[in-house]
DNA sequence: GTCTATAAATAGATAGAC
DNA sequence: GTCTATCTATTTATAGAC
């Protein structure tokens, strides 16, 4: 993808950026149209130019997001690997897109507290079909004889929970760090993306009561 | 507790709870001085009149919801129960305190999600003497010879995630479900509490990997 | 495409009567 | 303790020049 100077592209894409950190650390009420174009480095009037208004271009970081998501699970649901490599790939596709959005654990967390207020219909899709794809990979693997039957919701929330808790507490955890006497150890993303995808094959596998 | 009529405890107590249930919806930023008047069918001045301000309403609210939990783990953590049942009753503990106060869990998600940036020090100490509570209980399940050794803030994250998503995403799974052809299941709160007692309890066993 | 200036509405906070 | 009225600051959004 060419990017040329003073392009739309460029331009559109730092309001896209700016933005996202905005609604991430203040959320959609609390995110300022004025320090959204100060970061974009930008007038506030080419947001509007760019983006019919806040809820629109809030709309949009929202689709990218789930978007990205669900194009990631639709593949590993369709791959040809086994139930419990699925599983694995589920929870590690949904942890580096995550990932891959500094935004993304925030935004995530603080729509699922507000039940999706901002979430259209589009982007609902989306989230449906991660869900669906989950309870695919989940009948599989009953019907391979390797997994018991599970709850897609319970599961899904079993993985995402933690996950956007983890990625999304870096600065609470800075936060208790700093206050307390005792330090706190750090943990690394890939320890705690094993950590749940061990977590979520011994629940499927049966192993757990 | 004597709540005589139009003390300033019912006065108080109505604005309290408005402003809770309106912080859970809309977050801090959201939050609207004059819709939580109108839900406490008191006019805004007496909001101030109680509170000092919107951010010290919140900061009440958040010291109600910490301490609350506090008190009960700390009871849990000086018990004489086995570490196990210790375990069970954390993360009993947890989903009871939440539950008993429905603006509980949106307002914690969000919180992690600002880093708890309106978290005061005396909170964020409620907040470390759970955590260090938690580190306790293992470590003496550990001297039993019944837990192996865990990371207390990745065994937090597994327990107090998929609580807080399951107790506040009621509105997103209606959601979806409405949106969707294929109804969802329902899961009952014992269900998912049962589900990560064994889950953490699993996993502090050695039994997962 | 990018800017300055400003309109228009919203919302936190207070004064002051009863 | 409770109210009405209002002040003031903030902030979304747009008009219009370049």
């Amino acid at each position: 993808m060419a990017r040329p100077k003073s392009s739309v592209l460029v331009s559109r894409h730092r309001v896209f950026a700016a933005a996202a950190a905005e609604f991430a650390t203040h959320g959609f009420a609390g995110a300022n149209m004025d320090r959204i174009a100060r970061a974009a480095r930008l007038n506030k009037a080419m947001i509007y130019y760019h983006f019919k208004s806040k809820a629109a271009l809030y709309r949009e970081i929202l689709r990218d997001m789930f978007g990205a998501v669900r194009g990631r699970i639709l593949e590993v649901s369709a791959s040809e690997a086994s139930p419990e490599d699925k599983i694995r790939a589920y929870v590690a596709g949904i942890a580096t897109e995550a990932e891959a959005r500094p935004h993304f654990p925030p935004i995530w967390l603080r729509e699922i507290a507000e039940g999706a207020e901002h979430v259209d219909p589009v982007t609902l899709g989306y989230v449906r079909d991660v869900l669906a794809a989950l309870g695919r990979i989940i009948a599989e693997g009953v019907r391979a004889g390797r997994f018991v039957p599970a709850h897609p919701l319970l599961v899904q929330g079993g993985i995402v929970a933690p996950i956007m808790f983890f990625l999304a507490t870096g600065p609470l955890r800075e936060k208790i760090a700093r206050s307390g006497t005792k330090p706190l150890p750090v943990i690394s993303r890939d320890t705690v993306v094993a950590h749940i995808q061990n977590l979520t094959l011994a629940q499927l596998e049966g192993k757990i009561v």
